[in-house]
DNA sequence: AGCGTCAAGTTAAAGTCGCTAACTTTCTCC
DNA sequence: GGAGAAAGTTAGCGACTTTAACTTGACGCT
């Protein structure tokens, strides 16, 4: 497995979504064309069709890997303190402040399209993470959505860089956002 | 002025960005191509260029203009009833709800790019409307940025559909946004 | 009146992109 | 070891953004 010819790549589907990632760590502002992908792998610029339909497909996948790194994220530092619910918060909004691009594709993919079913799974299990932090409360759901909402919104604010700097650290935003 | 030979269309800026907003109305998930929008006019694909340097700009335009719109229906709302936030949160969510298209562009445009300086310029004017209702508050900005947060989120939410619909009416999100 | 200038259009064409079609190479399984 | 499927390839089409070179028409000046 390790000898390989050059022909066949062995693991395009994989390459691809970690070159869509990359590109976007490269320019967070702007999807990664088809071929700037496949000339990232080595391969040519219909090569990724073997593996996806087009190339919103490509995106939704890579989104949904953003969706499950979140969660696995939010998962971990829900367990790993005493304040479940502010280190889940401060998460949320590092992850957006370090990878603004995937951030950004997240949530730009899904408008219009009921396909990608899986796509919003694993959406609802980022948010699910969120709404165990208010198994506590009398409505987990409202709660939850409203930080969320907020959560989002900071989010987004960060990987837009509209904040002033002395506002832009997530430890201090997540703060302001549980506190309500 | 209002006869006039059809070569030159007279008011091609505007007309552009009325075009814009039309063609997002009709596919809210996508951003219109620049020969839909010239196509839309009558215009050949290339007479844009003469009133803007490139595509990004006319985008940042649209999104401007719905910043101004947002602010001033926003501002209007203030004024209007006795609730001034309640009745801002609500405007907010309903104009989100309305122009899912136009939010979308308006929330996507910046990215990267520190162009558009009156762009950044509208979009603080569309939040002072937010923070004016906290001008009683201890903490008028943080405060208004927590709520601007949490309505972003939910209309973000709201235009890409996310929520069911036992959720999705913009007076009940807004009430659960002010409510903390 | 007529002329020059300039803004605001035009067509032509280059280069990129997503995607399809037809083909070739490699892997796998009998 | 041969067949067929899986996973690549090249060629090319149509749409897109953008540039370049040209044309049209409005307006001010003498």
């Amino acid at each position: 497995m390790a000898e390989r010819s050059d022909y066949h790549h062995g693991a395009l589907r994989l390459a691809l979504l970690e070159a869509a990632r990359s590109a976007l760590r490269a320019d967070p502002g702007h999807d990664p064309s088809l071929r700037a992908m496949a000339d990232a792998i080595g391969v040519s610029a219909t090569a990724p069709y073997a593996h996806f339909p087009d190339k919103d497909t490509i995106l939704a996948a890579v989104a949904k890997t953003g969706f499950d790194d979140l969660a696995v994220r939010l998962r971990a530092a829900a367990g790993a303190g005493d304040d479940a619910r502010q280190d889940v918060a401060r998460t949320y909004l590092e992850f957006a402040a370090d990878e603004p691009g995937l951030y950004r594709l997240m949530f730009a993919t899904r408008l219009d399209n009921r396909r990608f079913a899986d796509l919003a799974a694993s959406q609802r299990q980022a948010f699910a993470a969120i709404t165990e932090t208010y198994l506590d409360d009398p409505f987990p759901e409202r709660s939850a959505m409203r930080l969320w909402g907020t959560l989002h919104g900071f989010a987004q604010l960060l990987a837009v860089d509209c904040l002033p700097d002395a506002q832009s650290d997530p430890a201090l935003l997540a703060e302001l956002a549980v506190s309500g």
